[in-house]
DNA sequence: CACCTATATTTTACAGCGTAAACTTATATC
DNA sequence: GATATAAGTTTACGCTGTAAAATATAGGTG
């Protein structure tokens, strides 16, 4: 079918692509899934991936950029399900939380530290930009409930540096064998909000 | 010089083998150096190295395993410079972030998500867990100073966690212009330990 | 209809990778 | 000094990502 493809074609064969890279990378790491494998699993030769993204990096930074999507979604999502803002900021948080670790593999592909070649990526960057908005409009509306005090764009770093600080350790198997991840997210989430309580 | 390498000997191939993975790993990723650079740093021929390692794995498990030894030994430093339980759990923070930002390239492979063969290697999973036992034995200090109450393993683990999730976050460039990191740390840990206060 | 042209796709090819296996070299023991 | 043995090197293989060349297929034009 030369001459010409269409951009719904293209948009087409880049999601199955990614769809495909992320079931692999997160099986088996990025490092270990080879360009052939992934032609392979869509039917077609080595190749043809090259037509649709510049390199592997590139197919790399599309799945990164589609799981930063749904997790802005997921939390949104949240967001919207609630209006008081106390049970917003908890539903968020577990929003947060519950997208980590069912999808654990993506949240390691966002995160991890040694893939930092995110500004090269326009997009990566926006769906990124994208989730920290959401924490931050959630910070906001607790400060502005008068729950608690203080600048909520720190409030909001402060809560999620504590979230993904544990969610992290946990996915690292780094908790110890007595720690809850559930109970210590809570206690943690307690402890942050009772210390920056109004008055 | 064949027949019997000493103890001695061994140990100062694979420490010197180590430093310039530490050095190579960190400046271009450990995916990007290859075992023959490796080799070459050190004068020996490609395969040299693997009479001291099993494989390029174990120098990556090799270099993170000392990467956590000073890590402890730093906070283990700080830890015995102070008596007071408050002193000494800010120094020990203060140690933490000092190994975090001055040897990111360290702790970023320390840390690291997508390296969880951790249990394969148990120096690596020693070193680990002599970091973590300095962090919850000064959580006891705290409580045991009867300046805050609660489980002191949870409580270090909720500290830790704030600390390594700002850390983490900063590494990887995310946490947004207007954000002092020093001041995201010092405010987490002041709420948390406000929102611990016995009383 | 046939033909040309433009592009999607495949084929081929290459340098470089980790490392297994064969080979070389040099000493410690007899 | 001969020999056994371990350290170190060379060679070789099946991979990898991807550049370049070759092929296949569609639409526009006569």
């Amino acid at each position: 079918m030369p001459r010409a493809l269409s951009p719904a074609q293209v948009e087409d064969f880049r999601e199955r692509l990614c769809a495909a890279a992320e079931r692999l990378f997160a099986e088996h790491g990025p490092e270990a899934v080879t360009m052939r494998q992934l032609a392979a699993e869509l039917g077609v030769s080595p190749m043809t991936p090259y037509r649709y993204f510049k390199d592997k990096d590139d197919i790399l930074a599309a799945v990164r950029a589609s799981g930063f999507e749904r997790f802005a979604r997921a939390m949104e999502a949240a967001f919207h399900g609630e209006a008081d803002p106390v049970k917003r900021s908890e539903a968020v948080g577990r929003a947060y939380a519950r997208f980590a670790l069912e999808q654990s593999d993506a949240y390691r592909l966002m995160f991890d530290l040694s893939q930092p070649n995110e500004a090269d990526y326009p997009e990566l960057v926006a769906a990124s930009a994208r989730a920290r908005d959401m924490l931050i409009g959630q910070a906001k509306g607790m400060v502005d409930a008068g729950q608690i005090e203080g600048d909520p764009v720190l409030i909001a770093h402060m809560l999620w540096a504590a979230l993904h600080g544990g969610l992290v350790l946990q996915l690292a198997g780094k908790l110890g064998p007595t720690v809850d991840p559930s109970a210590l997210r809570r206690g943690t989430f307690q402890a942050i909000l009772k210390g920056l309580a109004k008055g």
